[in-house]
DNA sequence: AATTTTTATCGTATATTTACGATATACTAT
DNA sequence: ATAGTATATCGTAAATATACGATAAAAATT
């Protein structure tokens, strides 16, 4: 019964949520927060930092990537993770171009 | 197994992984887009709008209202709703507080 | 008073997310 | 070559999210 009405919606109202998907748990948070502290950051840096299983943290670096919201390369047996910052302008131009025109702050009721 | 491990982080990240969540749905968005065209909106008119099932839509502005984006009222039979600037302003101030101080676009790798 | 309208909530089915351990693979060091 | 490290992926369990119809409750209309 629950099927997906995602496609019902237009592009720009999808492409805001999705990068709103990817930030919307606190581990996401905390690992762009290490990698952009960093500038850039080794994977098991990462998962030394979170309380979470290596896993975990892997599928969560995963949700990242494909966000767009973080690139990552191969650095012998370890991975490098960096903040996508042209992705993360863009978002931030979604998010802010959004709602800053509508914001009257003249409400008729509530 | 999937316990819930999100009050394992802290305050700032948890506010905005939650502000995140709330707009992490396309509907969610397009709720909030046609509240603030019009500056305030009846419940009727956002669901005669969406391609959703009027449950579904007091779901998703249930969970608007949680996050503090909206602010509802009875008016009459009928249910009146605003968007709550303020808490814009803060997930706007958390949001570009939180990635633009360590935007140095001077990546080590990737 | 009876009916209709409006909206929130309940119950429920399905889909997706979150989390972990186990494992596979590829590199590094001995 | 062998053993150890690092990390992605697989399988799976549990939790949460999404969607709908049915229903309840309150206001408006007839």
């Amino acid at each position: 019964m629950a099927t997906n009405k995602k496609d019902l919606f237009n592009q720009k109202e999808n492409l805001l949520a999705n990068f709103a998907n990817a930030i919307s748990h606190p581990a996401r948070v905390a690992i762009l927060k290490e990698i952009a502290k960093q500038e850039s950051c080794i994977c098991g840096e990462i998962v030394s930092v979170l309380p979470l299983a290596q896993s975990t943290v892997s599928q969560h670096l995963k949700e990242l990537l494909k966000a767009g919201l973080i690139t990552g390369s191969i650095d012998g047996a370890k991975s490098c993770y960096c903040i996508n910052w042209k992705t993360f302008e863009l978002f931030e131009k979604q998010f802010s171009e959004f709602f800053a025109k509508t914001n009257t702050n003249n409400p008729k009721c509530c």
